[in-house]
DNA sequence: CAGCAAAATGCTGCATACAAAATACAAAAG
DNA sequence: CTTTTGTATTTTGTATGCAGCATTTTGCTG
């Protein structure tokens, strides 16, 4: 989502009943959250900023009910800060805050590639390998973006083949908290380079089942992760 | 809170701008998702309960709007789920869903433990030893709810003497969504003292500043933990 | 011109009103 | 007697309106 002149009411429509199954797809609520999880991530929305009712209401064509019940979603996940009788600001995170959640992180990831080597299927194991070879040719690409966004879903993807819903949701939250940070994060070459290769290392022990291996992967991945970051923050 | 006649509007009243200082207090929103979450953990509001946003909001002395907000916010704190046009109820957990939300816990507070005993101050270790104190006193007195409280006090405090905000945060969501469960399951007699041992030895640990000992015996006692409640579930 | 007081503006917080959807019920058809 | 369909009621979802607080601007005074 680009800046400026921003989407208008059209890009908000109830998803208007997908293909086939009678399941009721997304409701206003889930869209309005998703659409403004994104405008904070990506930058749209840029921390310390006010989320200003009447005017972000009326850029997405919505009234400020349903966008102050978002707003209060997006509260209790973290991403946005609640100040009595002067609204929201999207919540602004110090260098310390990311490395303690890079911190937390990094203990989850450890528990997920653990349950995780026991707990998946082979046919999980496979999907995640296809996400990683995927990822490895937009590497090659040079395409930062999916790039970008195939490795976020391979953690995610680890995180649910752990079998542990809990782990996988709050992994989930914390993720998203970092999203923003890392979506600005352009490490330069070598360290991309680093990253993929720590990346492979983890596929691998994931196929082999390897829990300490891969429990140990994941852990230094996400160290390097922050001297990714760290100067970006 | 008991059940039955449940409490009016003089329970909501907004904070009557407590003794000094400028600072505004509690808003209602606050004071809401407060009251509701006690509600769900006390088991006013079992699991299963649909949440009736009019009967509710008179109950409570509240119109629906503000209602609404604290429902999205503990919606997305995991106590309540949102089903489409139907409005929200309350999660129900099943035995596995809390075997995971312990087992994520213990890895959390391991975490806790090993970064407790490097960043503590020596203060905030007395502070957890008064409560241990205090907690075990309510023990000798049989007062469970007491005892309870405190335990969880003590727990909270350990994952904020962390020093990582990351962590004492994921940790009191977690916490949050378990303490229904650790409410209803009283244990016996005999694993009620082995819990308090367990605390004792914490409490050792951390004042000696032993790391390893120290998260050994925290993951112990979640492990324990399950053992405590399984049939609870 | 600087400093401060007071009004005016703008925004949030809560309540109410309206619309749409779901459920419950009843009648009719098989 | 069961099932289905149409209608009424209840409940959720969204919009609007109003009051209170915060901030800013304006006007007065030194």
């Amino acid at each position: 989502m680009q800046n400026g002149k921003m989407n208008e009411i059209t890009s908000l429509e109830r998803r208007p009943e997908g293909g086939p199954g009678p399941i009721r797809r997304t409701a206003l609520h889930d869209t309005l959250v998703n659409h403004l999880r994104d405008m904070i991530i990506e930058g749209d929305l840029s921390p310390g900023t006010r989320l200003h009712e009447g005017q972000l209401g009326e850029q997405l064509g919505v009234s400020r009910t349903p966008l102050r019940e978002a707003i209060k979603y997006l509260a209790s996940e973290g991403l946005v800060e609640l100040v009595p009788s002067r609204g929201a600001v999207v919540k602004r995170f110090s260098a310390k805050d990311v490395k303690d959640m890079l911190t937390v992180l990094q203990s989850l990831e450890e528990l997920a590639g653990r349950l995780a080597c026991e707990a998946a299927s082979d046919a999980g194991i496979a999907e995640v390998r296809a996400l990683h070879d995927e990822m490895v040719r937009r590497y090659r690409a040079g395409d930062r973006m999916q790039y970008y966004k195939l490795n976020q879903q391979i953690h995610t993807a680890i995180a649910q083949l752990s079998g542990n819903a809990a782990l996988a949701d709050i992994h989930g939250v914390l993720q998203t908290r970092l999203k923003r940070i890392r979506f600005v994060g352009h490490e330069g070459p070598e360290k991309w380079a680093a990253a993929v290769a720590e990346h492979e290392e983890m596929i691998a022990a994931l196929e082999a089942r390897d829990e300490v291996k891969l429990s140990e992967v994941l852990g230094r991945h996400l160290i390097n992760a922050w001297e990714r970051v760290r100067d970006s923050v």
